[in-house]
RNA sequence: CGGGGCGUAGCUCAGCCAGGUUAGAGCGCAGUGUUCGGGUCGCUGAGGCCGGAGGUUCGAAUCCUCUCGCCCCGACCA
């Protein structure tokens, strides 16, 4: 390609609405535009990144068993309806009118159609099991799309289901489908962290997420350098501790006039605040929810939500906790009636904890579930944070941020057995199919893997994805020989199936260079009067600061090389 | 949905508070000369319904009202 006719400028300076580096370069790159908040055009440049990473997917999903195909984004309502995610999904789901006034989605991933799918073609174990996968557009109405191409409305997915007649074959085809992912991931040259993943209310057991670790990653990922547990904080479990509180005394008044945080509450009455109890509210679908935990430790949102099994969890405000006949800075779970108690693990576990008396002023010592009040709902609902300690093997936690460029799933049999997808086992009864779905967004993964490949002048595309391996830059200064061997070694390179850009204008070499940094093709050949007086042409790694030189003939063969290490070595 | 910010040339912005010739700059673009190993320096030129609608006024980019869009933080995100 010769850069005069490629499609799509480089820009100098910061685009105003980028605040995200990767969208910062892809637009100063020339490579994406803006539509929509959330909806992107892909330029040729960005388009043949896509296309790279595209077709290592698809070589793995190929190896893996997978069978492609392709599933239609519009889809019935009634569908979802019928699966029950149309609540699940909500107000995320783009919805719209046909001229028969029939409503239909546009579909925001494909459970739904190709469990109707497999359930109109599979009758039997014998045609078990089976791994299908699709690379399609998916619609997702976020509240709040961000970051360029990191979180957005429409994007390009790679979705695979796997169906299975029992748990041994999902979990084979789970290892499967965790082994191709590990390839992909290493074959696009982009190091990820393996982190246990919530499956949120519908999903069955397991669940992990590859994590590309970037400080501007939306999640934050906990793990234990000990034992190598990774989790995802939304999941991440810890090692709470017990503390002896000893023997249970009577429950006491005492005044803590002004004291209404743990902190204060502990210094004043000397206590360390893993022997208190701290008191959250929450409405969840709602109802409003008296949630307990150890003073020291946190609420997790996302654990709290699936304990409640609910839609839509938010804090209370302090209005709707004083309606509720609760003291704000003095709550307290004894006595409070007919409330909805959810209480951390950590809980009942401990004895004598000081909590509030739901009196201004006042708190109690020696609070003691079951004695003095009873939780509905008992669970782990504590949030994991650096510094915790390792569930595993008692090391001390560390936390890093990563975005999240794949999500694999045990699904079970959720949707099987709601839109009736059965198989007869040997005997001829009926089961419910077991299912797996396993997701790759493909421009998030392009976005990540510029958060993590970058410097201050631009892109530094890993060589396996990268749009063009080698940046071929004449500096002609009115030479025609400069510009003879350019072309010559142009036709050669793409003779030998190296992808080329060439870099054809009559730019000054400022301006070269710095545009050839900032698209960031891996590989970059000078040539100029200078070089060619030594008979020979510059090679220089983007991620390098030196150059070698290399004799004209042998440019080509060292180039290969270098295409072929870099491939190999990411 | 709550909070904050912003819409003026393809891009980055000034002008608005305090209304008044023909709305400006830099980058980019076209032409031209110059320079040539890290965004060279000139000259000439094209390019704007000042997001949209309504209002106030002799007069609105500027003031008022409504609206649409975009960004950021939070909520949310199977």
């Amino acid at each position: 390609m010769r850069i005069s006719k490629l499609f799509g400028k480089t820009q100098r300076e910061i685009p105003a609405e980028a605040d995200t580096i990767s969208h910062q370069l892809l637009l100063r790159a020339g490579m994406i535009s803006q539509v929509a908040a959330g909806v992107y055009s892909y330029l040729p440049f960005a388009w043949r990144a896509l296309r790279k990473i595209e077709d290592i997917i698809r070589d793995e999903m190929n190896r893996a068993g997978g069978q492609e195909l392709t599933l239609p984004v519009l889809q019935p309502l009634e569908l979802w309806q019928e699966s029950g995610r149309d609540q699940a999904f909500g107000k995320s789901l783009f919805t719209l009118s046909d001229r028969r006034e029939r409503s239909l989605v546009l579909g925001p991933t494909h459970e739904e159609v190709i469990t109707q799918l497999v359930s109109h073609h599979v009758q039997s174990y014998r045609d078990l099991p089976l791994l299908l996968y699709q690379i399609q557009t998916k619609f997702r109405d976020e509240p709040r799309p961000r970051g360029g191409l990191i979180r957005v409305r429409e994007f390009t997915m790679k979705d695979l289901y796997s169906f299975d007649v029992d748990e041994e074959g999902l979990e084979e085809s789970y290892q499967k489908m965790l082994q191709a992912y590990k390839n992909i991931f290493n074959r696009c040259g982009l190091p990820t962290m393996l982190v246990e993943a919530d499956s949120g209310a519908i999903g069955g057991k397991d669940s992990h997420e590859f994590m590309l670790l970037a400080e501007s990653g939306e999640n934050e990922n906990i793990y234990c350098p000990g034992c190598g547990y990774a989790a995802n904080a939304e999941k991440a479990e810890i090692a709470k501790g017990t503390i002896d509180g000893g023997e249970p005394l009577p429950l006491e008044e005492v005044a803590t006039p002004g004291m209404t945080s743990i902190e204060q509450v502990s210094g004043f009455l000397g206590v360390p605040q893993n022997l208190t109890l701290k008191a959250v509210f929450y409405v969840a679908d709602g109802e409003f929810i008296f949630v307990v935990i150890r003073g020291d430790l946190d609420v997790n949102e996302t654990k709290l939500q699936n304990a409640l099994h609910c839609y839509e969890l938010r804090m209370a405000t302090e209005a709707e906790v004083i309606e509720a006949g609760i003291v704000p800075g003095s709550a307290s779970p004894v006595g409070i009636g007919s409330i909805r108690i959810v209480s951390d693990d950590s809980v009942p576990v401990t004895a004598n904890l000081v909590g509030g008396a739901n009196k201004p002023d006042t708190h109690l010592k020696n609070v003691n579930h079951s004695r003095d009040f009873s939780a509905d709902i008992v669970a782990d609902i504590a949030l994991a944070h650096a510094g915790d300690t390792c569930p595993k093997c008692g090391h001390e936690l560390e936390a890093t941020r990563g975005i999240e460029v794949g999500h694999i799933f045990k699904v079970g049999t959720a949707h099987s057995e709601k839109l009736g997808a059965l198989y007869a086992d040997a005997d001829g009864v009926s089961h419910p199919i077991i299912m797996g779905c396993y997701g790759i967004g493909l421009g998030r993964l392009l976005a990540a893997a510029i958060e993590q490949n970058h410097d201050e002048k631009g892109i530094i595309w890993p060589m396996p994805i990268a749009p063009y391996q080698v940046y071929l830059c004449p500096l002609y200064r009115d030479n025609t020989e400069v510009s003879e061997v350019a072309e010559r070694l142009y036709t050669e390179l793409e003779a030998e199936g190296i992808k080329v850009l060439l870099d054809d204008r009559t730019e000054s070499p400022g301006v070269k260079f710095n545009d050839a940094d900032l698209l960031g093709i891996p590989l970059r050949v000078t040539i100029s009067p200078r070089t060619l007086e030594k008979g020979s042409a510059e090679i220089k790694r983007r991620t390098e600061r030196e150059f070698e030189l290399a004799p004209l003939e042998e440019v080509t063969a060292r180039l290969k090389e270098l295409v072929a290490e870099g491939i190999k070595t990411s």
